[in-house]
Order: structure tokens, then sequence, then C-alpha cells
DNA sequence: TGGAATGAGATTGTATACAATTGAGAAGGA
DNA sequence: TCCTTCTCAATTGTATACAATCTCATTCCA
């Protein structure tokens, strides 16, 4: 996958058609678009999205998968979404994964691998220095991404993804012109690690990384973060 | 959900019926009856598994959304499996989110929870102390389930039980009649730090056991352990 | 009045028909 | 021989018909 890609978010894995179904599906649920408790009847949901039930129901059962919707057999499915506390919880264990992933990913990263993120390092500085916040939120996402990649771990990758999307739609980071730079900076940090093929650096620079971007994000003001989610 | 039920392994969620398809072919693909790499053809599946496409393309999609297979759009479901690293792998990542499910279970357990961990820590000491080794299996499972339920985080109870059930049936532990006592002994001490509701000492507990548990499992000759598998 | 039985409509579960796409091999030409 | 193009069978994607189940209001009876 170009690092292209990676910037204008596609994943890696290659999603069939319908799978628009399920993210259009996956971000009104992360949004609170579709609430919380709210059910999920079939029918409507092939009015409201224009398929056909059978796609539908696959959608819905991936969502299942992903604990998003709850199932019921004979009765239907059910929204779960994410409660402030599941918000909350998922930065706890998105930073143990983080971190187990830079140490694997400086272990196991492959060459061609390492010139991507070096290209997306190039980027970074690059817009950093512009102070492009907006094209900073996908690059930053493409930085993360690609170490996932490299950990070589598919489950790890996966759910570090799936975290990713969550905290997206539903806590996005708030970024200043002046965090831009401690982020390079950090960033930098493990990319050096990773380059070097030093775990024990990697890890250690990611923690300091997660460390201060909680930091960051708890000192931003309350209502830059997402809108309040009801949770049942 | 009754202790009776834990113990005979169903799981909280309540599957919808066809779900018996997608648990059988996750076992095949665990068990490596069905081989990494392989295609899954829809009709194949059909026939075999004595169901129509309809639910045979929706258990398949769990299998996806799960990482067991690979979509690709118009061509089809390809088995991808655990590969010997998948497995050390998950080990590595289960003992920081086991870890993590004891202190958050201390903290957040209900006083029901504690009734039923309670009672399996009762079955446990008196199938303990008649060696029943098999029953052993699954009261230790559901030991850890129900630490896992009482964590209350859905996503890190999913995961968990996800990774039981595949080690289950790709790395089984290995028990001896010597070391169920030892395993008691363990359990003892997180059941009381959770009865105690103590987070800092419930997952000290937790990693010491999860320690104790890898030098057994590595004592043991390799032909105790799961076939190997194949990697594609 | 309270509560169990009943039945119609809505909804989910499954099977199957049809459309779109793919892939392998045949045909054809340079 | 090598390469391109074409064709057709197999397979996946989607729509829809039918079966099973649930929901809920109504009816019936004590």
């Amino acid at each position: 996958m170009s690092v292209q890609q990676y910037l204008e978010g596609k994943k890696n894995n290659n999603q069939p058609l319908s799978d628009n179904l399920y993210a259009k599906l996956q971000e009104d649920i992360l949004t609170g678009r579709l609430k919380s408790g709210s059910k999920l009847t079939e029918n409507h949901v092939c009015e409201k999205y224009k398929a056909s039930r059978t796609p539908v129901r696959e959608a819905i059962r991936q969502l299942e998968a992903e604990g998003l919707v709850q199932l019921i057999p004979n009765r239907g499915a059910f929204i779960i979404g994410l409660s402030e506390r599941d918000i909350s919880d998922i930065y706890v264990m998105r930073n143990g994964m983080e971190i187990q992933a830079a140490s694997w990913a400086a272990e196991r990263i492959t060459d061609p691998e390492l010139d991507q993120l070096t290209e997306i390092y190039e980027y970074m500085v690059f817009y950093t220095h512009k102070a492009d916040i907006e094209k900073m939120r996908s690059i930053n996402a493409a930085f993360h991404q690609i170490i996932y990649q490299s950990s070589h771990n598919r489950i790890l990758q996966r759910q570090l993804n799936m975290f990713q999307t969550y905290l997206k739609f539903a806590a996005p980071d708030r970024y200043t012109p002046e965090s831009l730079n401690e982020i390079l900076a950090e960033h930098q940090s493990i990319y050096h690690a990773i380059l070097t093929r030093d775990p024990a650096s990697s890890a250690l620079a990611m923690r300091d990384h997660l460390q201060r971007g909680a930091e960051r994000n708890s000192a931003a003001p309350a209502e830059a973060r997402a809108p309040e989610k009801e949770a049942i």
C-alpha cells in the first residue's frame, strides 16, 4: 500500500463493496447519529441506506462482531455505541497496545515499510512547518498506522486501527499550532528508535508520546471534545 | 448468566442461531482442519455444513471481522488462521490485557458477580481436591471469564474471550495433577484481591499467575502442545 | 378487574433466483 | 511461440420470496 493511500485513509484490507454500508453504519453509531439502545430494524436500514436486506444483514453482523451492536436471535439488532467510560477505557487499552506495537515494529519492520515510515515522517516535517492542522490529522493517523502494520501482528493492528477510528469520530484529538512542533519532536524520537531497530527505545518514546498527548488533550477545554453521547 | 452456564462454556452474548455455523467454521480454522491460505468457496461451505448461502455468507463476514479470514471483493474468502508466531504474540497481548482486566474487575465488580466468582472459586477448590483435570479446564476458563465480565469493559471482555477460544483450540494448557494445587493457590490470591477490591494486588496476583502458567506450559514437552499448523 | 389464551401484523431467519464479476482456456493473429 | 482477445463456466453480489418467530393488542373467562 502506498503512502498516498495511507494519507487518504484507505484501510489495507481489501474490503468488499458492501462495506461502504458497514462503514456508514459504523460512523453513524460512533458519531451518535444512531443512538445507543435504539433498534436497527433491517427494513428501516434498507430504506435509509438504499440497499436490500442481504447486504444490510451482513453489515450488521460485522458490527456485531465488533461489539457496536448486540444481536438477539429473532429479535433484532440493538445499538450499543460507546459511553464516556468506554472511551476513557479505550485510551488505557490503546496506550498499552501502541507501546507494544512500537516495540514489535522496531524488531520486525521490513525495509519497504521503513521507507514508507520515512516518507510519512518527511511529510510530517513539511506540514508541521506549514502548520496545516487538517493535513497533520491524516498524517498523524498514517504514521501510527504504518507502525501498527510494521508490528506484523494482525490482531494488534486490527484492534489499533479500530481504536483509531473510534477515537477519530468519538473523541478527536485537539491540535493547536504550538502542539504540532511538540508532536513532531515526539514522533522524531519514535521514528529514530524504529530506524535504529531499538525496541526498548521505541516503546519508551511511544509511551512518552502518548503520555504527552493525553496531557495535551486533557488541557483542552471540554467543548472542543466530541459531543456527549448517552450510554444505556 | 449462571455459573452453570459458564461451566458449560456458553458465551454471554445471545448469539443468533446461525452462529453455530460461525462457531463450527471458527473451530475448524483454529484446529487447522481448514488450512491457512485455502479458499472458502460459499457453495462448498453450504454443502459441508448443510446451510444455504445467506447464513454462510453471514458467518464468513463475522470471521472476516475477527480476522480469521480475508475477504477479497468478487473473489471470495481466504482462510488466514493462526501461525506459531501469532500464538506467541497472543500470549503477550493476552497477559497485558488480563492484568488490566484483573485490575478493573477489582474496582468494578458487582455484588452478584462477586457471588458468582465465589461460587466458581468453591467449585475450583472441590475439583482440585478431586484432581479432575477435564473439569478443571472448564472451571479455569469460567474463573477467568467472570473476571473479564467484571472488568465491565466490553471490548476487553470480547478480546479476552476470543483469545481464550483461540488458545483452547490452538494451544491448550497442559495440566498435571501436581500443577492443580499451584494453580489453585494462584487463583486464591486473585480471588482474595478482588474480594477485597484491591486493584493493585489483583493485577499483581494475575501477573504472577500468568507468569507461572507460562513456565508450566514451556516446561511441558512439545508433543503435548497442539499440532503444528502451517502459516502462509 | 386481572390475567391467560389467541390471532394478526411486523420482523427476523433461510432459501433461491437473478445480475455482475472473475478466471481459465480456446481461438486467432503476428 | 508468444501475446491478445474472446467466450463461457464458476463464483460472488444483490434482490426477493417464503418460513419461523416475536410483539402486542384483543378477546375471553374466572
